[in-house]
DNA sequence: AGCACGCCGACT
DNA sequence: GTCGGCGTGCTC
């Protein structure tokens, strides 16, 4: 090619967001194609780009294009089907190519490449600087913020001090600061003896769902699997003997699982299976780290690669296999621009590279069981545990009438009279809460005032551990008080039932109980969570308190009890899925009982025990649960059954929020589209920002090629963010409505 | 984002 | 005048 688009890599900033013409130099024209990283002339730096499209219509002033200088990498770091890939993303998502492709690509691709390096700013001459003149006020006020922290990264410097680098460079010319560049370097990965994962003869239902999977592997008009098996059922196993089959028509696969769910036992599996044939990517992996696993697929050396929701984008050559473990889970989400759901995006890759896809899933989104109705995914089923074990008994308790008898504790009777006859049996018990949203806050008994957050709004909460108050959307915290600020009486205390609450309650009824408690503030720490865990499994503790983390992958055999203190949390969010939330949350937890010998006892207590999610989560009760849910959905036009484009707009001012949001919603209807809202959003505040919102409703699978409502769309957020009050987020299948 | 340009106030 | 701080505009 002889003009090529590109895109800069080195920076993200909403101006340098889109594509640049080049010119490709004779010597570079058998080396530079879609997909190849280059050294480009920008103003007056060089920085890395991506070669993503040939043009052949210019406009641009030809004499002014400037060459390529330099390819950077011996082979294209995005292969064919992941450049076609970003395209549609870009499109689907309503976002610019180059968001898409620096999602795509591990950090390291850049900082490997290219030596990593880190600004630091450090002060490194006092005297000078406090002889700083007034008349200097920005960098007076940079050495002020040096004073205290004495070193600083070079961007985090800037937006603390407010300021352009213009003063900073000036204090660095002076000698007044140093800049320093500390390099970050990688470490590489080991598979550290990990023990064989012995194959295991299928059961007959294994058998039938292999059956089922390799048909379609070998298929023309490939159309997804949905495996649908409950907790415990052997799906890894299927996945496993999937995957042999891939790796004998010599193909690649790649296993999504949800990031909590990566633990050193799941990765085993696959790699006690496979060998170095697996490339796993976690969290916990380095920059460094990362780079290397993203460079084996890339050569080719790993044939597999297991990983969370941006392993999807691993650059495999052959690929033949995508399995998604967990597809109902909401962590394939992208919760930031590209907003991609991954069940989405890897359809679209498989589709685009004939491969197939399965999803896996005790409690499958509706949007999975819906297309299984409409025959667009095959359905695979697990119905039986592969081991003996048997389906936990479940009982519900309305929390209503306990409290009617007078029952003002968390714990109902027949919980309290669970938790003693399976801890007098040297069974462990879990007590598992929704989530830390409702964790204790300060609540004044007199006046009825809360505590909230100045910036957002919402209830602060209160966090024992560090006697302070805690906002979980933002980072504020303040120290705890003894009267209330509103009325000044002291009976402002700690209210709700957090993890910490309910081991205190728990205490009181049977102090000889040792207990472990997993939320947040317990597992912060590294390997904090997988030590609690061993701890639990060894016993040294009977019962386990803890939040959604607690839900994942456990697997503790002498657990015979789990105990829901309410289940009506998740079902109260204002969102159209609380219900589908709801018993997805209480299913999973239900499986936790009774996986060894010996049948397992679930008490939920619940609020509203007779709503259908509920109700439904006895005996694992999808399909009950799915036509309601399904019927619901139908009858209100929401997904699966419509498509929905969620805008968020933020603003410090309220006033003109408001207006826009109206404004925003009468144009769209003016243009026969479907509005729900404006509204403001359920979290009304975030960060000093107020939030309002509007939904878009389409037809389902509709607004990838509504041409006119994306332009309106974009148009729209262009010239909304011009003027620089309001800023606009579009959010394409959103998942989160909070 | 980061580079240079150029305006403008303060000081020789 | 002229020096330096710091906002502004542009990058194929």
């Amino acid at each position: 090619m002889k003009y090529c688009n590109v895109i800069i890599l080195d920076i993200v900033s909403d101006e340098l967001d889109r594509k640049f013409t080049y010119r490709v130099p004779e010597k570079y024209l058998d080396k530079i194609i879609e997909g190849v990283l280059v050294k480009v002339p920008f103003g007056k730096r060089r920085l890395l780009a991506l070669v993503v499209e040939e043009v052949i219509k210019i406009d641009f002033p030809k004499e002014k294009l400037k060459d390529i200088v330099g390819v950077v990498f011996d082979t294209p770091v995005l292969t064919n089907d992941l450049l076609k890939l970003a395209n549609w993303m870009s499109q689907y998502y309503l976002c610019s190519l180059s968001k898409v492709v620096n999602t795509m690509l591990p950090k390291g691709v850049k900082l490997g490449i290219n030596p990593a390096y880190e600004k630091y700013v450090e002060l490194t001459d006092k005297e000078m600087a406090d002889s700083i003149s007034k008349k200097a006020s920005k960098q007076k006020n940079v050495c002020e913020i040096l004073q205290e922290e004495n070193v600083l990264k070079w961007n985090e410097l800037l937006q603390k001090a407010n300021c352009t680098e213009a003063p900073v460079k000036s204090l660095q010319e002076k000698g007044v600061i140093t800049v320093n560049k500390k390099r970050v370097y990688r470490e590489p990965i080991s598979y550290d003896k990990v023990a064989h994962y012995a194959y295991k003869e299928p059961t007959h239902a294994q058998k039938t769902v292999l059956k089922l999977i390799k048909d379609q592997l070998h298929s023309r008009d490939k159309i997804p699997t949905l495996l649908f098996g409950v907790t415990g059922s052997g799906k890894t196993e299927v996945y496993l003997q999937v995957i042999e089959e891939v790796l004998k028509n010599n193909k690649d696969t790649i296993v999504l699982i949800p990031e909590i769910s990566l633990t050193p036992q799941t990765i085993a599996r696959f790699v006690g299976r496979f060998g170095d044939k697996v490339a796993v990517i976690h969290s916990r992996l380095s920059t460094g780290e990362r780079f290397d696993q993203w460079e084996k697929v890339l050569r080719g050396k790993a044939k597999i690669v297991v990983g969370p929701r941006s392993a999807i984008f691993a650059p495999c050559k052959n690929l033949g296999l995508v399995i998604i473990d967990e597809e109902h889970e909401n962590s394939y989400k992208q919760g930031e621009i590209p907003r991609y759901h991954v069940r989405s995006v890897a359809e679209k890759r498989c589709e685009m590279t004939d491969s197939s896809l399965i999803l896996g899933s005790a409690t499958p989104s509706m949007e999975s069981i819906y297309k299984v109705k409409e025959n667009k995914y095959q359905l695979a089923e697990l119905s039986k545990r592969a081991t003996d074990a048997t389906l936990p008994d479940i009982t519900l308790i309305d929390m209503k009438s306990e409290f009617q008898r007078g029952n003002k504790s968390i714990f109902s009777k027949t919980l309290l009279d669970e938790i003693k006859r399976n801890t007098d049996l040297d069974k462990q018990v879990i007590l598992f809460l929704n989530r830390r949203g409702y964790a204790s806050f300060l609540l004044c008994r007199e006046c009825g005032y809360t505590i909230t957050c100045p910036r957002c709004e919402v209830t602060l909460t209160y966090h024992k551990f560090s006697d302070r108050l805690l906002c979980h959307y933002c980072d504020y915290t303040e120290p705890v008080t003894s009267h209330c600020p509103s009325c000044k009486s002291n009976k402002i205390k700690e209210f709700g039932t957090g993890t910490q609450k309910i081991e205190l309650e728990l205490k009181k009824y049977f102090p000889y109980l040792s207990t472990i408690r997993m939320d947040v503030d317990t597992t912060s720490k590294k390997n904090s969570h997988k030590e609690l865990l061993d701890d639990f499994k060894n016993q040294k503790a009977q019962v386990l308190i803890g939040t959604q983390m607690i839900t994942k992958g456990l697997d503790i055999p002498n657990v015979s009890l789990v105990g829901v203190i309410t289940a009506d949390t998740a079902l109260n969010l204002p969102d159209f899925r609380a219900g589908e939330k709801t018993f997805q949350l209480l299913t999973q937890v239900s499986g936790r009982a009774g996986r060894g010998e010996g049948k397992g006892h679930v008490v939920i207590q619940s609020y509203n025990p007779s709503h259908y999610s509920i109700q439904a989560v006895r005996g694992e009760n999808v399909r009950k649960f799915a036509k309601e849910e399904l019927a619901m959905r139908k009858k209100l036009n929401y997904p699966p059954y419509s498509q929905l484009i969620r805008i968020v707009l933020r603003s410090s001012e309220e006033n003109a929020l408001e207006n826009y949001a109206d404004h925003l919603a009468d144009k769209l209807e003016d243009q026969e589209y479907e509005v729900l809202g404006p509204n403001p959003c359920p979290i009304l505040k975030i960060k000093d920002e107020y939030r309002w919102h509007l939904m878009v409703k389409v037809k389902k699978d509709k607004f990838i090629n509504d041409k006119k409502l994306q332009d309106f769309l974009l148009e729209e957020k262009h010239n909304i963010t011009e003027q620089g009050i309001i800023r606009i987020s579009i959010d394409v299948d959103p998942i989160n409505l909070l």
